[in-house]
Order: structure tokens, then sequence, then C-alpha cells
DNA sequence: AAATTATTTTACCATTTAGTTAATTAACAT
DNA sequence: ATGTTAATTAACTAAATGGTAAAATAATTT
């Protein structure tokens, strides 16, 4: 039980749906049922999703009246971020120069083998 | 068929040994046994781990000799940060500190009020 | 040619996931 | 009290996931 956060994370966002019901929120909390309206699915399959998002963190729910408004929670994805820096020296090198970087790596690590 | 390819980035990432792979690969390209060796995990289920990681383009593979070397293909993670950059002003510090000069602003405002 | 090493494929299994319909709970409005 | 609206839970299904053991493929070594 209890799969690591950023599993967690990762996974709750490999869905477009998700990510689209994430999106919707940057622009203030929503209802399930604002949530749901633009998608072809029905309402329980949207509180499936929430609960993943929830489990995930990355949604706070509340309580008013017959409603439950959800709000974006973005703290985990700063942890996607701060994993991606390590990355990022991979990614942003133009090809040539990554090249030349996992050469220099391998030369280090010949280096350091003797 | 065919998952949107951002759904099956983050799906890919969204295990914990294929996390370590990619991570091992940062440091130059390893065989398939190199990669395997930390894992307390039979060959095949690396193998469909590095199947899940090449369909989502993360890494490319080539042949030398019975070994089928894999190398980082880091340009997908180059989307997530893309994907990312829209959330980035919710979590970043710099925010943080807006929300409290705001809130502390309101209160402000709300003393001066009575 | 036979044996060894590296890796994949096949066939199987248990669990999780993403969806459905139907029933239920909760709060509000008449 | 009754009905309506909002959302969840329950029960089910099909497909995907993450693993295994055993067999097969491919190249190397002896």
């Amino acid at each position: 039980m209890s799969i690591d956060s950023l599993s967690n994370t990762f996974a709750a966002l490999a869905d477009p749906t998700r990510r689209a019901i994430l999106a919707s929120l940057t622009t203030g909390e929503k209802t399930v049922s604002d949530l749901a309206e633009p998608f072809d699915m029905t309402m329980p399959a949207i509180t499936k999703h929430l609960k993943v998002l929830e489990k995930a963190n990355l949604i706070e729910r509340s309580r008013q009246a017959q409603y439950r408004p959800c709000r974006l929670h973005p703290e985990p994805l700063k942890d996607i971020d701060e994993w991606m820096e390590g990355y990022r020296k991979f990614f942003e090198a133009s090809f040539d120069r990554l090249e030349d970087y996992l050469e220099q790596l391998q030369t280090k690590e010949k280096n350091n083998e003797e």
C-alpha cells in the first residue's frame, strides 16, 4: 500500500480528462457539475477522476450546500518540477552538445575507474 | 488507439523502476543487464519497462553484438516541462509570497473599514 | 557444432483502471 | 412532506499493468 507520491502524481497526470480538470481549476473553484460539463462522460466517472486527483493531493475539496467545490492544490507539481530539474540539462542542450556531454561523462567515468 | 503522447509520457514516468532506469541512463548508455542489476526483478520485467519507455520515446535502443544498449531520449520531457509552465505561477514560492502579501493587504483593508 | 551469454517472446496471473447503470445520500426548495 | 438538484456509492465489466516462469532467438565463444 501507499505508492510513492511522485508516482502517484505522475499517474494522476497521465490522463487527459484529469489534466483538463486541473486546467479548468486554474481559473478558480468549480463544482463537480461544472467540471463534468465539457466531457462526454457520466458523473460517477468524473467523481472517480476527482478521487484520483484528490488522492494525488492535486485538488482540495470543501462543502457548500449540496455542492462539493474543488480547487487546485498545485504543490505536488513542485515535486515533479524538482524531479525534472535533473533532466533539464539533457533536453535543453542542443543535440550536438548533449552528445558531447554524454561523451564527457563517459570519459570521466573511465578516468575514475583507473 | 494511440493515446495522446503527453499522457503516454506521464504514464511512463509513473513508475519508480522506470524513473530509476532513466536516472541510470543519465550517466550514459547501458545494456539491459546493466539496467536490470539494481532491481529485484526478472529480466522480462525489465524488458517490459524498457518497452514502455521506448513507446513513450524516452529511450532509444541499438544493437552491439548480443547487447541491446539503451540511451536516454529526453525530448518528451520537454513537453512535460512546457505543460508545467502553465502551472508554475501556482506553485512557485514567489506566488506564495504574493498570496501572503495580498492576504495582508486585504486584512489591512478590512481593518480600515471598521 | 555445441555451449554460453544477452535478451525477448509467449502464456499466464492478479491487480488496477476507466468506464457504465442503478441505487443512495445530502441539502435545498415548495 | 415531497420533489429536485448535486454528488457519491455499489456492483459490474473490459482492458491495461506489472509481474512471473518457461521457451525461443541471436550473437559469441570454445
